[in-house]
Formats: C-alpha cells, structure tokens, sequence
RNA sequence: GGAUCGGUAGUUCAGUUGGUUAGAAUGCCGCCCUGUCACGGCGGAGGUCGCGGGUUCGAGUCCCGUCCGGUCCGCCA
C-alpha cells in the first residue's frame, strides 16, 4: 500500500503515530528553513511540514502544484490551529518523502473558486473533477442513485437490462443511428428511452421493474440539457394512476430522506393540466409561492372548462386591451412602492426577445387605499380597484398586466410572475415542493402537418372515460381553424407529471395494453396498417399473448440531482458533460473516422 | 434553422473618440523569509489582441466574412 491513511482522516486523536499518506500538491509554503505543504486527496488535506533536515532534499526534488506525493511522518499537534479544516489541529512531521509524480502547471486553480473558465474547465475535465465543488456533486448524484435503488429494491423492483442497440421509430425526438458492419445499409438507433423494452418486460410479466439508464436524443440542446442524459426508468403491473402516484412520490420523498435528511411529511398536492396553465400559465408551476394568474379576458381557445373571471377590461376605449386575445394580471406583494425606474426595467424586461411583450401595464395599490396606474386616462380609480382586488391584490401590491396573443402572453406573464417570485426571495433554494400535475390533454395539434401528435407519448392510454370518444370518432381533421372542435382536442390522458419547484422532474401514464385501442391511437397520429407494423409489430403482436394493464414513470436523474445540490447546471452533476455543441472537448469528439471503417460500413460521405 | 452576447498574457478581465512601447490581478520563474494555511517582501519573464479581408496616414477599437464559445427561441413523443 502506498498509505496508512487517507488526508482527511487524521485527528488530534492520532497524535505521535507514524503515517504514511499519498496525494496531491495542493500549495507549498516556504518559510526559509521551514517548508508547509498542503496534501490532498478525494478525502480531504493534510498539512506536511517538511523541517530543516529535508532542505536539500526538497532542492534535488523540488515540489509544484498538483504533483503527486508520497510522504511518511509523524502526527504532532499544530501549534497554530486552523478551524477551518477537519485536519486542522493536526500536521505530519515528515522525516521521508518521495515524488510519485511530476505535474505540469494546471491551466486553472484546483479549488472551490477557480479562476477557470467553464469551457476550459470542461477541456480538463480530469483537473476540474479534482476540484472540491464537483467532487460533492459527483457524490450527491451517487447518494441520489442509491437512495432511489433502495427505495425501488425494498418495494420489490427488480434492475432489469434493456438494448442500447435498438430500431429508429420516427416518432417524437431525433434517433442517434449507429451504422451495422455486419448487416451493409442497415443502422441501429439508440434509444430516447427504453420505453416499449418495459412495456414487453410487463407483457413478460416482470411486474416491477426499474432501470437507472442513459437515454439518447438527438436535440438542440440547451445548457440544462445533455444529448445523453441518464433516466430513473419504472414500469409497473396491475396499477391503475393512483398506485402509481403513492408509489412514486413515496420514492421522491425518501431520496429526500436519504440525501437531505429532509422529512417531507407533507401531502403532495395534484393540480389538473388546466388548472395549472389557468392559474400560473404554465404546465410545471412552481408552487413556493402564490401570484396567481387573474385573466381578465375570457381566452379564446384551449381552456374549454374555464369561464372568464372578470370581463373587466373592456369597453374603456383603450385598445390595447379591446384588441387583444387575452390580458392577464398577477399581484405581487409589496411592491407598490416601485419608482419610475423599477417599472420602466419591468417593462424592459418584458420586451427583450426571450420574452417578446410589447409593453407592461401595471396598478399600484397603495397603501393609502388609492390606485395608480400607467393607464389612469382609461380607466377610473373603482375600475382600478376592481382589477386589482379581482387579482387578489393587497394594499401595498402592485399589480402586473400583459395583454396579446394568447400563447405567448401566457408565456410571458408565467416567466413575468417567475422573475418577480426570485426577485422578491420567494423561490427559497432551501424549500422543496412536489407537484402532481395531472389531466393533460392526450394530443396536440400539429399545424404544419394538420394532424395529432401524442403528446406525451404514442403508448399513453386515454381516461378510461374517453376511450368511447377515441374509438368512436375519426381523427381525421377537416376543418383546420376548428381544431379545437374536434372531439379528440378534449381527451384526456392517464399521464402525470411530477414538478419539484417548477421543474419537470419526472413523468409517466398508464399505457394503452389493448391491441385495438393502440392501432386506434397509432390510427389517430397518421400511420396506416402497413406502417404500424413496420414500426411496432412486436409490441401489437405482444398485446396479443395476453398484455397486462400497466404504467410507468420515468425520472429525470440529472436534474433531480442538480435540484437537489441547489445548483442550475446539470453539467455540473455528469462526470464528462457535452457541450452546446453535442461536442465532449476534452476528447474531442465527435470526430472523423478513418476510410478503412468507412469501408467496412459501406458508406460514404456526401457532406453539402 | 433563427436571435443575441462574447473571443486581448497560462488564467480572469480592463483597454476612453481610431493615435506613443497594449495594462491590472492572479498564476509562473528567481532571490529573501522558522508557524503559514488566499503567507509575506523584492525582482523577472510572459501577447499573431480568434482567423481572413476591407476602410484609414494610423485598427485591439470601425466595416464585411469566417471559426469557436455562452445564452435564448424553434426543436426536445
């Protein structure tokens, strides 16, 4: 063995032993005749004090940062403590030591500030991992990991392996495709998900099973996406949605347990799809806080169930509200007291392109009871009074309105009311709340090719009340503008999403094991006979030998855990992350293969 | 596919209206220092201002193109 121990373990406890550790350089002092250097490894760092004696020593073999050291001594208490470290009561005499390794100068500081950029960091991402900060992600992720196998194991789940190496199936997001030497012309795809392997298990009969598994799409990506990304994959027999629900948000409240010794004793709360895009304009709200969304128009379209709460806005000639699809208003607490300069950045704010608003118009309620407002030439003090009050708004808040097109004001006003919530301290990092969202619609309409498209995916099953209206109705839509006519713009799925502080962390549904009410839904998206068996003829021909009913979720595992280590960036909890780009820059790849494996594959190159 | 911001010393950045020899901090190298732990002091080295073209007496600075990176929209069943 290189060592007795590790350089985080040693304590005043061990005073006067004789140890030996190994690690890296971290700084090296020199005092003269006197030398300190700080040693580390995954454990933490031990100071060496290296004495007179080893001077020359230390001239034949000087040391640098991040060279890699053995070094043998003796435990002596500090004489200057340092309480910042656990080892810092302690330091090594060293009577010998040997250079293990050389190091040449790293190109950034391994610590938990480093001076390096993100794109160098990720370059030698080797040097970064060594760095304190990453290493606690990397340890997080794996606490997530194994809290979530031994929820799953102890319910009975079982680890079941499922092909990377599988058929593209066009449906929803881009294949990563993988050329076959052995059959010339023909390609795998990599899997977006091992979704029909766990229904077939199901068909199998293997009632529980689970995976913690990479997943692959080839996307845009986006800085809190990764082209392969690693999902807590779960399917299920003989549940209908709500065994599903207990079961999973039992899972989520026991990570919580085991990685953050959090008691989440508390019911997770369930908000329709409608509800939900209602109240807070979006589809995985973050509940931590309330400024929810008064429409103070009716909306024109896909709302079906809701009436308009106050039609207060019209009739006031001022055409912006008269001419507009939807206005919509949030009251945020405390805020009347905004300056000219806070409201004019408000509505800068808005109107950047990310948000693409043309203008805010707001209502302060003050506290003397009065109302002001940017728009007081159209509409009186007891008009302002009953916006704001309709809003939910106090004395002392100040309410927000946009108004247009419905889609993006609806997008605007949630990112309006997610802005003011982190602005205000409403978003504590600290503070976790889970979120059924339940209801969502089974299709979506897709303009460009006049059609449905799953909206979660082709495998979802309707609610039990709606299949009648699913078989009974051809999907085919004739009259484009009236979509939302169509009978199948009101079916429901079994499908439900988790939300943790307004991030999707996981989703599922119960699935469609019937082979009639599957071809109906393949049917429904556009694919003929001949084209479902092309693509899924093993799992039509599976639900024939007796399919179980089952569903399943699957959990997003790098965001869980970004979540969860309170940080943005999922890069930072995936040991060698890709970037922008799809592209790994520290070993650069993807890169060009050579001719000879062209060859072998048959294939050439047509680049434009 | 689109929008937008950036690229200057090993690193993080500053660089005014286009004007002398492109700066700071940190890191690195050398010397000094027996209690530091962001050690300190003195000295030194280190630059194709991403790349190509253009405007100009003169370009890090302005214009065009291009490459690379960040963020966002589209996209991500």
């Amino acid at each position: 063995m290189y060592r007795s121990n590790t350089c985080g373990e040693l304590r005043l406890s061990d005073a006067s032993k004789q140890v030996t550790l190994a690690g890296w350089v971290q700084t090296v002092r020199k005092f003269g005749a006197i030398t300190f250097v700080d040693l580390r490894d995954r454990y933490g760092i031990t100071q060496l004090l290296f004495g007179e004696d080893l001077n020359k020593q230390l001239e034949e073999n000087p040391l640098g940062r991040e060279f890699v050291l053995q070094a043998t001594g003796t435990v002596q208490e500090r004489t200057n403590k340092n309480p910042q470290i656990p080892t810092g009561d302690i330091e090594i005499i060293i009577t010998s030591f040997k250079v293990l390794n050389k190091s040449a100068v790293p190109p950034f500081t391994i610590q938990d500030e480093t001076d390096g950029g993100d794109d160098l960091r990720m370059k030698y991402r080797f040097l970064d991992l060594r760095r304190n900060a990453v290493k606690k992600n990397l340890e997080l992720r794996y606490s997530v990991n194994r809290a979530a196998r031994n929820y799953l194991h102890s319910n009975g789940f079982i680890d079941i392996e499922t092909p990377f190496l599988i058929k593209s199936t066009p449906e929803g997001a881009r294949d990563f495709v993988v050329p076959s030497r052995m059959n010339p012309g023909q390609f795998y795809a990599l899997p977006q998900s091992p979704q029909t392997f766990k229904q077939l298990l199901m068909v199998s009969g293997y009632d529980r099973y689970y995976q913690i598994v990479k997943c692959f799409r080839d996307e845009d990506l986006r800085a809190d996406r990764q082209p392969e990304f690693t999902q807590i994959d779960c399917e299920m027999c003989f549940v209908e949605q709500e065994d599903i629900l207990s079961m999973f948000e039992g899972m989520v409240k026991s990570i919580f347990k085991e990685v953050k010794n959090i008691d989440y004793t508390e019911t997770v709360q369930r908000m329709t799809w409608e509800d939900a895009m209602w109240q807070y304009g979006n589809d995985k709200p973050d509940i931590r806080f309330g400024m929810s969304l008064l429409n103070l128009k009716k909306p024109s379209s896909v709302y079906v169930n809701k009436e308009d709460q106050a039609a207060l806005v019209n009739g006031a000639d001022f055409k912006v509200f008269d001419e507009a699809e939807t206005v919509l208003a949030i009251a945020v607490p405390g805020c009347s007291e905004y300056s000219r300069k806070q409201t004019d950045e408000l509505t800068e704010w808005v109107k950047r392109p990310q948000i693409g608003m043309k203008g805010l118009v707001f209502i302060k309620a003050n506290t003397d009871g009065t109302y002001k407002s940017s728009v007081d030439k159209f509409y009186s003090e007891e008009k302002l009074k009953a916006i704001a009050d309709a809003a939910g708004a106090q004395k002392g808040d100040l309410v927000l309105i946009l108004a247009g097109n419905e889609e993006r004001t609806r997008k605007a006003i949630s990112e309006l009311r997610l802005e003011m919530g982190k602005r205000l301290g409403l978003r504590k990092d600290n503070e976790y709340k889970l979120l059924w969202v339940l209801d969502f619609p089974l299709f979506e309409y897709d303009e460009e090719g006049n059609r449905w498209v799953a909206r979660h995916h082709p495998f979802t099953s309707p609610k039990p009340s709606d299949i009648d209206t699913m078989i009974s109705n051809n999907p085919a839509i004739s009259n484009a503008a009236e979509y939302l006519k169509h009978p199948y713009a009101n079916i429901k799925a079994n499908a439900y999403d988790m939300v943790l502080n307004g991030n999707e962390i996981g989703g599922g549904s119960i699935r469609i094991y019937q082979r009639e009410l599957q071809e109906k839904m393949f049917e429904a998206l556009g694919m003929d006979k001949e084209e479902q068996q092309h693509k899924f003829g093993f799992l039509l021909g599976a639900f024939e030998y007796g399919a179980p009913p089952h569903g399943g979720i699957a959990f997003g595992f790098d965001r869980l855990c970004s979540i969860l280590g309170g940080s943005e960036s999922i890069r930072d909890f995936i040991a060698f992350p890709k970037n922008n780009s799809g592209r790994d820059v520290m070993i650069d790849a993807p890169a060009t293969i050579d001719q000879k494996q062209f060859d072998e594959l048959q294939i050439k190159l047509d680049l434009k």
